[in-house]
DNA sequence: TGGAATCCGGTACTGGGGTACGGGTTTACC
DNA sequence: GGTAAACCCGTACCCCAGTACCGGATTCCA
């Protein structure tokens, strides 16, 4: 399989993979004679999982090493899935909690009316927490 | 009031102020006959609603904006206060929407013992949404 | 008036996740 | 075997909000 056909399937560019690949989430593929990549039908597996893993919260390094684990399993330094994952669902949790209120602030300075920051600032009603 | 002062007042770092002033987010202000900036003491309060605006969600560019907004006042093309946080507020709901749904896979995931992203790609009962 | 503290401007770097460009090869297909 | 498409590598750039570093100038206070 050609970078440009993994690619097309992943649903991702070209310059990604190879940017994965220098980053550690992606293994070097083998190559061809004259220095292209080459990918087993399985890669395309790896980058749905590095999507899903992207897209529950976890960055690029969490990724690659989530990654490193799967690939030589058994003991060692690394945090397995269920340590990393519920380590991420309490960082979501409190970043919910801290958007739940800011949107309730939101709320309230749209209710009382407020229409400008600065003016705001000099009444103490106003429910925008200056401080 | 030295630059020095109002970055001590604000807790702000000294570049910051620089950077705010670059950004349009402070107007220029005064100099002494050796260049070093002199602030109004009210300066303080800008930056507190600077602070307060960013807590709120809003970016760089859009305080300047509604800054630029309460410094002339009246009818123009800027949405005021209660326009952008209308908008703000829907984002931030949508924000927290999308938040959720990934901290309740996460909890699936954990529930269900997944600790390994690669293996669970292959069995179709795991509650990651591998697609 | 001298030296420490502060401030100046400009540039470059951080982290996170890519994307774009350019000049040069290699591969695929007819 | 020719040519167009695909691919190579390296570098630079994007957003976002700063922060760090530098040599040189200015200001404050004793």
């Amino acid at each position: 399989m050609r970078s440009g056909q993994l690619a097309a399937a992943a649903g991702v560019n070209l310059q990604t993979l190879r940017y994965y690949e220098r980053r550690g989430l992606l293994p070097e593929p083998a190559r061809t004679l004259g220095g292209h990549r080459t990918y087993p039908e399985d890669a395309v597996t790896r980058l749905r999982v590095i999507k899903v893993a992207q897209r529950l919260g976890f960055t690029l390094t969490e990724i690659a090493d989530l990654l490193a684990v799967s690939s030589h399993r058994g003991m060692h330094s690394h945090a397995g899935l269920q340590a990393q994952a519920a380590t991420k669902l309490a960082a979501i949790e409190a970043r919910i909690a801290d958007l739940t209120e800011i949107a309730n602030t939101l709320r309230e300075a749209i209710t009382y009316g407020c229409n400008d920051l600065t003016h705001c600032a000099d009444y103490p009603n106003c429910p925008i927490p200056f401080d």
